[in-house]
DNA sequence: TATTGGCACTCAGGGAGTAAGAGTGCTAAC
DNA sequence: GTTAGCACTCTTACTCCCTGAGTGCCAATA
């Protein structure tokens, strides 16, 4: 078991190897913290921290740099949150008001973000999670396709442009979307599926047919487990602190470019309530963040989370304020969109 | 006026210059390149190409470098175009299939565009230029917000949420879309906004704000002058040529993230046909974009581009490759939206 | 007049060697 | 348990020097 003091030397060589961005030594130490003891003791403490693997020297005569279980030690004992400054609070109040697009919101919220904490930031488009359909309109689109639109309650669109194989007449096209409008509006987005199966029993097998091409690939969109789009920035960030991650940023962009695959991460991690899940470095299994510590929290109506909001930086980040930012963030994105 | 065999050194230079990242000496030249002249005429001629400002040297002792205007001069000459590969050809072609989803087409175009080039891919929405309305819809929204959705004749689906300021009756507002639709419909885009205040002076006054409310902020996202959006892939080439500009990275990263800034740039520049249209180095007045190439060229229907495609990548490129790239991008996506 | 061979000159880049500085671990004393 | 002292280890920065690539210029040549 570490000591009490051991674990406060352990957060200052994070914090100061973080705004320094260099391996710290014991005497460095003791003259920017008041400890009380002198540097000799602070490098028994130091010697004890490294057998357990929570600090490690690059070589033989440099100063101590922490690992990844160091980081996760800290950040699991890090108890005081800094504050966002009032410039920053402004900034969020400023980019509150008149904004009603769903686009333009997480736009300008992922924008903030990466702003507020020099990382890359993503936002996760929101799942229609428990919402309810509003209307349902059918468009045909030159002979043989036709569009596709479900807004829900909670004023979100979604739309699909499908080729149906043959072409329909407008007016059977109307028809079916009446039948369709009326037998869904209302309906949580989760019964859609079924309602829809319901629905195609009762009518010929061409118009069951039509229909099930039509709401099929939509629901696939919808579907609470499908929230398959993300929006990031502040990628320059990145280049900034190239340093960070041994030269293998370029990996880490393309990582960043896939999509799919931090969707992937992001779902596995946990968000419950409103605490900042993370994955620092190398418990990271992906290929390229290896390097890069992943915090992200959830977002959505008081009830259920419907998405994730985070950041993507170097495993040596401040994670006091980024912490901070992202829950101020998602704290503002459940607000905006749960009205 | 120089000279013919001159200005095939000026091409020789760039070409070596492009494939070994170095300057390139007199004496290396004749060694690649069959001229049948000794390595003392090339440097005369280098000396007057130095004199026009075409090439320069970093040192004394170094080899010669293209500068911006030679780069130009060697574009502006260029009249063999590289060939799509066998196996680019066979990207293209699977990527034609089974898309239909706008966004789907235009993230994979961006993509490839970025794969094929290796540089930094961006793609402009399409504006819906002389489209025709297909349909609208007014959707009301919680208590005082409405969602008006115009579907127009390319496929293409604008929406926007507004808040009305005073609640609205349901029954009112499917009235007005009513009315709305059968007036629009089928009409030309361009001719939406005098329409609709042709209808607003047909209705009560509260109905017309309402009305004006709606459909404006609508149009100003649907103008052509106002093709707001950029889908960008492969920002992680650009760190891979880090090199090529001189650290100067992340301005460049900045400014390819201020969409804004980039439309505005591609805006002004020109692409008549099937033109490829560059700015190399410093003819780019932007910061950041000093030394970086910018060859967008237009896509869109036979009679009339509606948006625009291209790369930003080192001024240091390979220009008849990258120009081959985003033609034959430009001519896919030609054809698979005017369809 | 255009081309060429020859020559002196310049300069970036790459070792090798060196000195300084920071940091460590260990031991003995408090 | 803490501290002072000391010998030892590396990294980093700097300097010096050399080599090689490349140039410009000049006189000779076709």
């Amino acid at each position: 078991m570490i000591s009490e003091r051991s674990f406060e030397v352990l957060r200052a060589i994070v914090q100061d190897y973080v705004s320094t961005r260099e391996p710290v030594g014991s005497k460095a130490l003791i003259e920017r913290h008041a400890f009380g003891v002198s540097s000799a003791t602070i490098r028994n403490d130091m010697a004890l921290l490294e057998e357990e693997g929570l600090i490690h020297a690059p070589h033989t005569s440099a100063g101590r740099v922490p690992t990844d279980l160091g980081y996760r030690l800290f950040v699991d004992r890090l108890n005081e949150l800094k504050q966002l400054s009032a410039a920053e609070r402004q900034a969020m109040e400023t980019l509150l008001t008149d904004t009603v697009d769903l686009d333009e919101i997480l736009g300008r919220s992922v924008r903030l973000l990466s702003r507020l904490t020099n990382q890359v930031a993503m936002i996760q488009y929101p799942t229609l999670g428990g919402a309810r359909v509003r209307s349902v309109e059918l468009v045909s689109v030159g002979d043989s396709r036709a569009i596709i639109i479900l807004v829900s309650d909670n004023g979100r669109i979604q739309q699909h442009v499908q080729d149906l194989g043959s072409s329909i007449e407008p007016d059977e096209l109307a028809k079916l979307r009446n039948l369709l409008d009326s037998k869904l509006r209302g309906a949580a987005l989760a019964d859609v599926s079924k309602l829809t199966v319901d629905l195609g029993s009762s009518l010929s097998p061409e118009h069951s047919r039509v229909l099930t091409a039509l709401v099929l690939p939509l629901l696939e969109l919808v579907d609470s487990n499908r929230q398959d789009k993300l929006m990031v920035a502040g990628t320059a960030n990145l280049v900034r602190s190239e340093g960070d991650f041994g030269g293998n940023i370029t990996s880490l962009l393309d990582a960043i470019e896939e999509h799919v695959v931090l969707l992937r991460l992001i779902s596995d991690m946990e968000a419950d309530g409103d605490a900042v899940s993370l994955r620092i470095g190398s418990e990271n299994q992906i290929e390229g963040l290896s390097s890069a510590s992943v915090l992200v929290t959830g977002y959505g109506s008081q009830t259920q989370n419907v998405a994730k909001v985070g950041v993507i930086g170097p495993t040596r980040m401040d994670y006091s304020s980024n912490i901070a930012a992202i829950r101020a963030i998602a704290r503002y994105l459940s607000k905006s969109l749960g009205a």
